[in-house]
DNA sequence: AGGAAAAAGTTGTCCGGACAAGGAATGCTC
DNA sequence: GAGCATTCCTTGTCCGGACAACTTTTTCCT
């Protein structure tokens, strides 16, 4: 079974037990994988539209508008119309969202923390180099499609 | 953004995109990622139990049990009850599933040559490395579990 | 043997991710 | 300025993944 594929099998069980860590890092903070990028992206850019949330963490527009409409369920997070396009939405974190701010770096320092383990720091920036060259070849095959 | 946890961006972009990658070469064979997985399994390992199909996959009992019940709707998949426990399910591929095995496995090929892309040999085992040391970390830290 | 514990599956619920389709507003081009 | 394409967002649908709760059966332990 990993003699068929054996990077794509590591790229595999390695995303799942990385995304199994975040979600158990941002339990406490009743936050699911992925809310926790918006709000970040909401922290550090300030209130922006929703494809720019879209395209800063290549998520897609279906799933940011509902990722937002819980965010805002929530208290989380506050839509407001755009001064200047009609079509567009701009979404704010809330002051309710603050408290969690300090949960949610603590749980991504955790995370890379963890991610990193003991690798000394030429490793990992080693491991960093090789995963970006893997990101690379992605991108390359993205555009290159056609099979 | 990408300055937080420059490890832990990484695995997430690249997994993205490599199940991007993976849905696209599928689309044609009418799986949706994750599926071939199980089929790669029954047709490797031959019947076995749902409970085997988890462990080795890495999946979920809810997960697999409703995966299997959509392959079985599509009539790639059988169930059959375990002769020796009266718990267990036994579940094969179907015959009519078998025209599909060229596809999938075409497309795990591909998956593996353009995620590999023009890296060298060496380069790749260097790579391979690196997402098993990851793995080791991620798997040690599932068990130290607390904060 | 008997009862507690564990294992195998199922169903309910929620979430993120992806595709299709569509409405509303904007921008562009002729 | 009129018409068309593009952009922004929403909704519907489907899927995989995860947690909880439950049923049925098996296993283990006393």
């Amino acid at each position: 079974m990993a003699a068929v594929g054996p990077l794509s099998h590591a790229v595999f069980r390695t995303a799942r037990l990385h995304k199994a860590l975040v979600a158990r890092l941002l339990r406490d903070s009743g936050l699911r994988p992925g809310q926790e990028l918006v709000l970040m992206a909401l922290w550090q850019d300030g209130p922006q539209r929703q494809v720019d949330l879209v395209t800063s963490l290549g998520s897609d527009a279906p799933t940011m508008a509902r990722s937002i409409t819980r965010l805002e369920r929530a208290g989380l997070v506050a839509r407001r119309p755009s001064p200047t396009d009609r079509r567009a939405v701009i979404v704010e974190a809330t002051p309710a969202a603050l408290p969690l701010r300090a949960k949610v770096e603590h749980a991504w320092g955790e995370l890379e923390r963890l991610t990193a383990g003991a690798l000394s720091a030429p490793r990992r920036a080693e491991i960093l180099d090789a995963l970006a060259a893997l990101e690379a070849n992605l991108t390359a095959a993205e555009t290159a499609v056609d099979s």
